[in-house]
DNA sequence: ATGAGTGCAAAGGCTTTGCATTAGG
DNA sequence: CCTAATGCAAAGCCTTTGCACTCAT
């Protein structure tokens, strides 16, 4: 499977795998949504993934990204709820967290350390199995204002 | 200031003194939603609002929860990103975190060890001053499936 | 009387859907 | 050929705004 570090070029193979899978087609449209997100290095807006490409109908980036998203390769992240933006899976990617500017919304990834990553899953699972819930993952932004907005 | 654990009352006289300092008056229909968001104990939806009161304008409850939020009294909750849910603000109840159902949207509450937050806030500091961030809260969620939705 | 709060209805903004056209296997 | 993908436009859904009416000071 990918993981952290990977080339654009193992993504892309990656991806081919998961949408081969979920037996639906690496379509040229979703190669330029994969490299978008792949070059950004953070989350898009549908209007960031448009404005990588000219003439690009909406409907259909959002309707390959609900494809992107329900093969496994994109996931939805939300940041203040407004507009949604989206990233690579974190199996794509490598784990990791969002600071996020409660102004403008912009987002950046963090990585913490990992016996901090422990700490938080050992806690949470034990949480949501008191409460009934079968975990998935978590969630762990920081809010505050980036520089452009202090 | 009030705290966690302190009664109805006390909440509702934080309050007051909130929408005072707002130069905004506590209306009964403020009572009221300040009231729902007490007894639930959880983020509530518009429309979980609207059911408390009878005969209540949808528009009315997005503008006094607009006035609650900026004077301090609730926090908008990012779930999963379609609808808007809010709670009472963590000063008034105390800090805590979200266990989230992916399928319904539903939240739980949950409340974890001190010595976690600690790192956590730690850890995170430096990262949002790296960043040029400047760090106002995190929110730590666990994204999972409720026991009505497994 | 004067300004804030409320209800109703219309308008906005992001997202989804319908339908005809085009492309891929 | 036949199904999937795309573009365009219309429809949906949650949220915000406009406006007249009511309430409180």
């Amino acid at each position: 499977m990918a993981k952290s570090g990977d080339s654009a070029v193992e993504i892309h193979a990656e991806v081919q795998l998961r949408l081969d899978h979920a037996q639906q087609r690496y379509t040229p449209l979703r190669r330029k949504i994969v490299d978008a997100l792949i070059s950004s290095g953070h989350p898009l807006t549908i209007q960031d993934v448009r404005a990588t490409t000219l003439g690009l109908a909406q409907s259909s980036v959002y309707r390959n990204l609900v494809v992107l998203e329900e093969s496994g390769v994109v996931v939805k992240v939300v940041t203040t709820g407004d507009i949604g933006r989206y990233e690579l899976s974190e199996d794509l990617t490598g784990h990791h967290h969002h600071l996020i500017c409660s102004r403008c919304g912009a987002v950046r990834d963090i990585i913490v350390p990992e016996s901090l990553e422990l700490d938080i899953d050992q806690v949470l699972s034990k949480l949501a199995r008191r409460e009934g819930f079968a975990l998935d993952h978590h969630r762990l932004d920081v809010i505050g204002r980036c520089a452009n907005c202090r």
